[in-house]
DNA sequence: ACAAACCGTAAGTCATAACTTACGGTAAGA
DNA sequence: TCTTACCGTAAGTTATGACTTACGGTTTGT
């Protein structure tokens, strides 16, 4: 899974929050709307949005359909933020301690 | 730092291309717009985006400004992160085996 | 002191994405 | 079978943000 959509998805707010209802285990469609500010419909696309970024999956149930938390988008951004890390450190240490001047 | 800010500082890709650039060492605004398919301004308002989500910091040198990576808001997305990653990885395992039904 | 280099910001344009309501489709229950 | 519950998508509106050009401020060098 691409880092990129990922990192696009966890942007929005609301999109978050729906990840964060997630947290605790996997809930249907109706119940993560409920008590949000926003309407089904609105939590469903942001559902398609997290789907596609690798964050969440989905099962039906019935009529329903439960999503869960899918750590491969995570995974995604995990990865390409540990890449980063090592440079950015040596970058900043060489920044702060060195102070040398690069045009 | 707030995650919230570097998390939608990280988003747009030429925003990303711009802390890319900055992975090698500290540079100038001119420098790091040089080559890039959008103005010096856009990348003007870029790093200050990105210098608000604590992502990069800079300094005077002469006329210009140096900027370089700061490890503060990608430590502030690490750690969100991690703090995520435990409750995702059991969640998803509860439901790959059990298929048990949460409303 | 004057000119040149470098950069940040203001103002305005345009695309995108986040929301709403309305609708249709599928599965369960009477 | 008919109704009800649950959900995804289409269509339309609106806010936001990414970009451009224009301008002004500051520092260096002559």
């Amino acid at each position: 899974m691409a880092y990129q959509s990922a990192l696009a998805a966890l942007a929005d707010p609301t999109r978050r929050h729906v990840l964060e209802r997630l947290r605790g285990g996997p809930k249907s469609v109706g119940r993560i709307a409920h008590g949000m500010t926003v309407s089904r419909p609105a939590v469903s696309q942001h559902l398609k949005v997290l789907k596609q970024a690798g964050l969440v999956s989905d099962r039906a149930v019935g009529t329903r359909r439960v999503y869960y938390i899918d750590p491969k988008g995570l995974a995604a951004i995990r990865s390409w933020l540990d890449q980063f890390w090592e440079d950015a450190l040596q970058s900043f240490k060489a920044e702060v301690e060195k102070k040398d001047v690069s045009t």
